[in-house]
DNA sequence: CATTCGCGGGG
DNA sequence: GTGTACGCGAATG
């Protein structure tokens, strides 16, 4: 039999031992098991590095050697480099840390990259690229042929078919009593009682075979279907896997997936705690975890392809990542295309800094106290992307900030530091083609004309705005491969000098300047109409050189006092109408995760009202009608009339259940939870509704009982006998109300 | 009053 | 295989 060539699309990417398997979908619809050699390798480079030492450590660890040359990131300059191709990939690991050993971190590049990924980086066969492959007789992959860029917005993809797992009714299935399994597909449902282990396991098995889809999307997959699927069929002997049945050469067989579930784990992302359920990934199919997955939640499938197209990181792996993930593999992918040699860890120290020029330095953005009250006529601009567009236009990356090359350089203002002008630098030529395909995707989501395109378009484009908002943070992280302090620093002091200038602009063009935050200023002049605050807009973007955009005019602005000291108000607490009466609320209750439904609910309907108030006068003349909404929902609450679900309140557990220090309603309900043999840990979320049973029992604390997650009809271990503390919900009724209120009642 | 704890952000 | 920093506000003790 001869070789034959394939076209369609890469699907997945999974390491074998000297191989590579490739999940490619042809355009007949059919996925084939396809292999291509390959071992993982990393570098071994520095000028002190001896070739005798790096040869006898390679013979002993069956390592193949090249030799070579890698530019070092800081310096730009190359030096010798020795590329290490482990024997079999499962070795790499391994390799590496034996290899850390013999010649210290330092010397390591290339070294913490996947082999999937690796793969991609060095063939382009990117997850979801289209391409021919050449195979042999028993598919092994030949010779390939890209035939698309990743970075294309109107990159065909193939048609993809999805099914959909869940327990019945909402909420963590783990937080609640037994409910029956719901598969989904083709818009049927069938559903499976959990009574007979064996019984259960074979009709889910023929049914997902007759379904057959390429994406399985769970709730609560990871975390509990998953591995309560897999102990059934251990004890009852009757097998089951998600993965699925492809086509080979020698003929159809069932792909068993060789990646082991990665464990469960804890970790800090940006500022708060984040639980991740143990992975169960799929061969051949994706599984994604809908509530396992951050990415999903919010840029769903096209957000998905958008990124791994992008970072080269496989589908059912970046699900389960952070945008940041994403970020990073694509500065690496970035810097081993030129030949810069990728640091295994980080190591770089901050340059020493004196007290005072740490003062200076680490300011972050910038920060205006508007004063409290209500403004009619106001106008809010935004600089867009900003960060992100300061470290494209000024060549911030940890290589380029005080570069030893230029003297001196691009100076950043006010913090005695400087970037080159010489070389760009990885951070801001990764950046700048995402800045550039968003724009392009956010035109299209405007353009196109059915609103299942526009999703589409709107799902691509804020993956892409995660991978510009973590970029920033990412800097600052001393750990990150290319993070370093200076940098992030360089960015939050141009973004000062930015904000700054638009205030002066503003206040030369005889505008009133009453807010600034970060990248966002609030202005006003008396009888300015839109076409003046565009012209503004102008101005500051022509002098300085970012482009600022007029987020709207609001008829009506205010700016809500701090409850802490009522007579200064807080940067990012605000409630104000636009013309057409779209209304812009930040900092209330009805933002926050964490408040009751029922209370959010009345904001809302407060926030709509006030919304068709088009001036100041008219604002005030709302108090009565809102008034009368507040006591409405008190009367709703006091007559019995709420549902319990819209009393519960959502909250993420920051630490261990045995680490609260203070009784709160969240320790108590941990506790409740743990009772009932719930595991939780940091990062776990709970639910929880205050009842006033504790005060039958003439308990001074306030009671509090679990309800399942995350909110919705199911009430987890309620039983319907448990009355809500009317009187705690009312007071937070009233004080969301009042929130509101004030803006009838005060004067600019 | 001090301390503990969790949220927001972007759109 | 992640990734800022920090202020606000509610509740506890």
């Amino acid at each position: 039999m001869a070789n034959r060539t394939l076209t369609g699309w890469l699907l997945d990417l999974v390491a074998r031992p000297t191989s590579v398997d490739l999940v490619f979908r042809t355009d007949d619809g059919t996925t084939h098991a396809l292999s291509a050699p390959f071992l993982p390798s990393f570098v071994v480079a520095g000028h002190d590095v001896r070739r005798e030492t790096v040869l006898a450590a390679a013979r002993a660890w069956g390592c193949r050697v090249g030799r070579g040359e890698g530019i070092e990131i800081f310096s730009g300059r190359a030096m010798p480099a020795w590329r290490l191709r482990v024997p079999v990939s499962g070795l790499f690991t391994r390799t590496v840390r034996m290899a850390e050993d013999e010649f210290t971190p330092e010397a390591l590049f290339n070294a913490d990259i996947s082999p999937e990924q690796q793969y991609a980086y060095a063939t382009g066969l990117y997850p979801l690229a289209r391409a021919n492959v050449e195979i042999n007789e028993d598919g092994v992959v030949q010779a390939h042929e890209i035939l698309d860029d990743p970075w294309d917005v109107n990159a065909p993809l193939p048609e993809l078919t999805t099914a959909t797992l869940r327990i019945e009714g909402d909420g963590h299935p783990a937080h609640g009593r037994s409910r029956p399994l719901l598969l989904s597909y083709d818009g049927r449902s069938y559903a499976f009682e959990q009574v007979d282990g064996a019984g259960l396991l074979h009709d889910l098995s023929k049914r997902l075979r007759e379904a057959d889809p390429d994406l399985l999307v769970t709730e609560y997959g990871d975390d509990y279907i998953v591995p309560t699927l897999l102990e059934l069929s251990a004890r009852c002997g009757t097998l089951f896997s998600l993965d699925r049945t492809l086509a080979t050469p020698a003929g159809n067989r069932v792909g068993k997936d060789p990646r082991k579930p990665i464990p469960p784990r804890s970790y800090m992302s940006y500022g708060k705690v984040v639980y991740r359920a143990a992975t169960h990934t799929a061969f051949g199919r994706w599984h994604i975890d809908a509530r396992n997955s951050f990415l999903f939640g919010d840029t769903g499938l096209p957000g998905l392809i958008e990124l791994a197209r992008l970072s080269g990181i496989p589908l059912q792996r970046l699900a389960r990542s952070s945008p940041g993930t994403a970020i990073s593999a694509m500065e690496v992918a970035l810097a081993m295309s030129r030949g810069i040699l990728v640091p295994f860890k980080k190591r770089e120290p901050e340059d020493f800094k004196t007290g005072l020029a740490l003062v200076e330095t680490d300011k972050g953005g910038l920060t205006y106290l508007p004063r409290p009250g209500v403004r009619g006529n106001v106008a809010e601009l935004d600089f867009a992307s900003m960060y992100p567009s300061l470290m494209d236009r000024y060549n911030i990356s940890p290589e380029t900030i005080n570069c030893g090359c230029c003297d001196p350089g691009q100076p950043v203002p006010g913090i005695g530091a400087h970037t080159c002008t010489r070389r760009r630098g990885i951070i801001p030529d990764t950046l700048a083609p995402i800045l550039e395909k968003r724009r392009q995707l956010k035109a299209r989501q405007k353009s196109a004309d059915t609103s299942e395109g526009k999703e589409a378009f709107r799902k691509r484009q804020t993956a892409l705005k995660w991978l510009l908002v973590v970029s920033f943070g990412f800097l600052g992280y001393r750990n990150a491969r290319f993070g370093r302090i200076e940098a992030h620093e360089a960015v939050t002091a141009w973004g000062r000098e930015k904000l700054l200038m638009a205030k002066e602009i503003a206040e030369r063009d005889g505008f009133s300047f009453l807010h600034g935050l970060t990248d966002a200023i609030w202005v006003t002049r008396t009888g300015a109409t839109e076409t003046d605050y565009l012209a503004l807009g102008g101005t500051i973007t022509r002098e300085t050189g970012m482009p600022i955009a007029l987020e709207g005019v609001y008829d009506w602005i205010a700016f809500l006092p701090s409850k802490q000291n009522p007579a200064v108000a807080v940067p990012n607490r605000f409630v104000g109408a636009f013309r057409h009466g779209e209304v812009k609320v930040r900092g209330i209750a009805l933002r926050r995760s964490d408040t009751p439904p029922f209370v959010a609910a009345l904001q809302k309907r407060m926030v709509g009202t006030m919304g068709t108030a088009d001036s100041l006068p008219a604002l005030r003349k709302l108090r009565t009608e809102l008034e009368a909404m507040i006591e409405d929902a008190v009367r709703e609450l006091r007559g019995g009339r709420v549902p319990p679900e819209a009393l519960t309140i959502a909250r993420r557990l920051s630490k261990a259940p045995d680490q609260y220090v203070a009784n709160s309603a969240a320790a108590a309900v941990t506790r409740e939870l743990c009772g009932r043999g719930v595991a939780l840990q940091p990062g776990s979320k709970i639910r929880y509704m205050l009842t006033d049973d504790g005060k039958m029992r003439g308990a001074s604390k306030r009671a509090v009982r679990a309800t399942a997650l995350p909110g919705g009809r199911s009430m987890g271990f309620l039983d319907g006998s448990e009355t809500p503390d009317l009187d705690a919900y009312e007071t937070m009724v009233r004080e969301a109300g009042a929130e509101l209120l004030w803006a009838t009642c005060v004067r600019g």
